[in-house]
DNA sequence: AGATAGTTATTGCATTTTGCAATAACTTAT
DNA sequence: ATAAGTTATTGCAAAATGCAATAACTATCT
């Protein structure tokens, strides 16, 4: 297991010290607002994240407890990945980025989540955590 | 000016093309909850950046507009820097770091500011923004 | 005036991380 | 059997980081 020594007792240095990168926290957004749980959803994900740095991402992500990792019942080699408590307290953090984002990236127009979001975000950060907490344990539906 | 290219579209990959690292928040930091403005501030932060990290780092936040650089009256060798409404908006980030910092960092105790924020987060959140407003093209008070 | 300290950098070099392409090992589908 | 899907690993080049020394300038002190 990777050790990730802590710069100092900052709560946002320590938040940095394990997600402070390019791309952890888009794994978790795939897992947060899609319906993405494996390998090779991440790997498909836009922004094109090479299949090294996936594994030492999940690693990491599974590690620290962050995702559980299972194998899917229906193709025995693939695996499912679900997220824990630890990361659905992350939502708010991921909602405030896609806020932020979407105010002072100049090249996109507002989208579908935001709207919803910025009329009521603590109702919207709550729905997205109560519907990712019935999905612990569960598998896949359909392929 | 170095450039930023996006891998996708998504507001969050385009937050974390920016400010995805382990130093820039750190930075923004310093000057949203102390009362840090300089160089030399951030460098004697307690995570220890190295100067040419944070030489680089403060010249992206100048150049995407997170902050205004103007020389001090009191020293003209030294620099302060104000953060601009972009960073200001920020702030919603910055403190749900630091509520799931304190809640996840085992060997740590809630502290000062989180108890405030739990309380009334949105209230403290408007607070700290309001105060930070207050500083534009303000100069240092004392030594 | 000269020495010391403060402030914002720059440089060089070793180490680490990332990016990219190829490929492996295994399972599933045709 | 062959091809396709899935999760990795490997090798190598490129980029970013970490660290120490030092530069250039200003401020302070005696």
């Amino acid at each position: 297991m990777k050790i990730i020594n802590s710069r100092s007792d900052c709560p946002i240095s320590y938040s940095l010290d394990i997600f402070g990168d390019k791309w952890t926290l888009l794994i978790l957004r795939d897992m947060m607002l899609s319906e993405k749980r494996s390998f090779s959803d991440f790997l498909n994900s836009p922004e094109g994240i090479a299949s090294n740095i996936l594994v030492d991402r999940l690693n990491i992500l599974h590690n620290q407890g962050f995702v559980t990792k299972e194998a899917s019942l229906l193709n025995k080699s693939k695996f499912l990945y679900t997220l824990t408590e630890k990361a659905i307290d992350l939502v708010p953090v991921v909602i405030d980025l896609i806020e932020w984002g979407e105010k002072y990236n100049s090249k996109r127009e507002p989208k579908s989540i935001l709207t919803k979001v910025v009329k009521n975000k603590a109702r919207a950060i709550k729905e997205i955590q109560e519907n990712l907490r019935k999905k612990t344990g569960q598998q896949e539906v359909s392929k």
